[in-house]
DNA sequence: CTCCAGTCTA
DNA sequence: TAGACTGGAG
């Protein structure tokens, strides 16, 4: 008995054979760059529709066609000229590559595109999805795309749970893809992957109930289309700590001026404890208290008030609040102020600690 | 405002 | 593996 490889179990003849079906009776047949085998009209198409979409490519194609009509004419034009026809569509690197492109296939192949996916992928601006689009379209090559539209069709129909930009994923979907490829009828596969994740495996609201993939997809079946594919994990920003001092005496409080740049840059503030992180509530960070409040009288005693975390656009504060009893007041310089608890409402103070010594001055919460 | 998209480059 | 490119969708 021969052990399956991970090629045959993800293989699956029905998989293509409904794409297929479904391209021939509901997919688009009319898009300009449709009903050809032309590599070069082919190749532009596909180039053109590099991030870039159908109704945006449509305005552009046949009047860059007119122009160029080969590859050849394509080729022999001057740089301006060609950004001149692509001047509205972005991403003009994909314009300067294009033109290379055209230079490269008229030396190096007499103009004749190659139709192996792996020749394509080393012309510029051609990369491994775009070498098989061209390869099948132009001359029924068996090679897998993968953009975006199948990267979202696979996703939700195989309930990938992972982020499709990540390596390992991306090469497993690659892998899928490869082991889906049909025997015959590639174009209209390739085509019908690309018609489906378009019109109605769409990003938001896919027209499930059309879908011919409807009774394989996991993602319909678990009602997670709206999950899948999950999007790019949202890299952790910079987390910052810092400890604050509540210099509490005779119903008032200790402010601090804060410098004019910089976080609530001018704002009164609680005074800052440096020289330790703000997260740990133990000994060593009470006996910097004690140190830091000395600055402002004779400590009493300290006491680790609950700790909050402010999310700023760029970063998470964790903020951990001291309250220090003082017994006696002394050595608070200029950039300090006394300010009453009763008015602390009136204080130009940052949102949280304004919300923190607020909650201080209702009593009972803080003992 | 954030997310997303193929290819190329750093 | 992150970012640039550029514009559209949400």
């Amino acid at each position: 008995m021969k052990r399956l490889t991970e090629f045959d179990q993800l293989a699956d003849p029905t998989f293509s054979q409904a794409v297929i079906d479904w391209q021939r009776s509901h997919g688009r047949h009319t898009l300009p760059w449709q009903n050809t085998t032309d590599a070069y009209r082919i190749w532009l198409s596909e180039i053109m529709l590099q991030q870039t979409q159908v109704a945006a490519v449509l305005g552009y194609y046949g009047r860059f066609l007119e122009r160029f009509p080969t590859v050849q004419a394509l080729a022999e034009a001057p740089s301006e000229d060609v950004m001149a026809h692509w001047s509205g569509l972005g991403y003009y690197t994909r314009a300067r590559n294009l033109h290379a492109c055209a230079k490269r296939v008229v030396e190096q192949y007499g103009g004749i595109f190659p139709g192996d996916p792996a020749l394509l992928a080393e012309l510029p601006g051609i990369g491994r999805s775009t070498a098989a689009a061209i390869a099948a379209f132009s001359v029924g090559a068996r090679a897998a795309i993968m953009d975006g539209n199948v990267k979202r069709v696979f996703a939700r129909v195989f309930g990938i749970e992972q982020y499709p930009g990540e390596k390992r994923v991306e090469d497993a979907l690659w892998r899928r893809a490869e082991a889906l490829l049909p025997e015959t009828g590639v174009e209209s596969y390739t085509q019908g992957l690309m018609d489906l994740g378009a019109t109605l495996c769409t990003r938001s609201r896919p027209d499930c109930p059309r879908c011919p993939l409807r009774e394989r997809c996991v993602a319909y079946a678990t009602g997670r289309t709206a999950e899948l594919p999950v999007r790019k994990p949202k890299k952790t920003s910079p987390e910052k700590r810092a400890a604050l001092l509540v210099v509490i005496d005779g119903g008032q409080v200790l402010l601090e001026q804060r410098a004019s740049s910089g976080i609530w840059g001018g704002l009164l503030s609680l005074p800052e404890v440096d020289g330790h992180l703000g997260g740990e509530v133990d000994a060593v960070a009470a006996a910097s208290v004690v140190a830091a409040g000395a600055q402002f009288g004779t400590v009493d005693e300290v006491e680790a008030l609950r700790p909050l975390v402010h999310v700023f656009t760029h970063y998470k504060l964790h903020i951990a609040p001291w309250q220090v009893r003082l017994s006696a007041r002394g050595g608070a310089t200029g950039r300090h102020v006394w300010w009453d608890l009763q008015a602390i409402a009136d204080a130009p103070l940052p949102a949280p600690v304004k919300k923190l010594l607020l909650e201080l001055g209702r009593p009972g919460l803080f003992g």
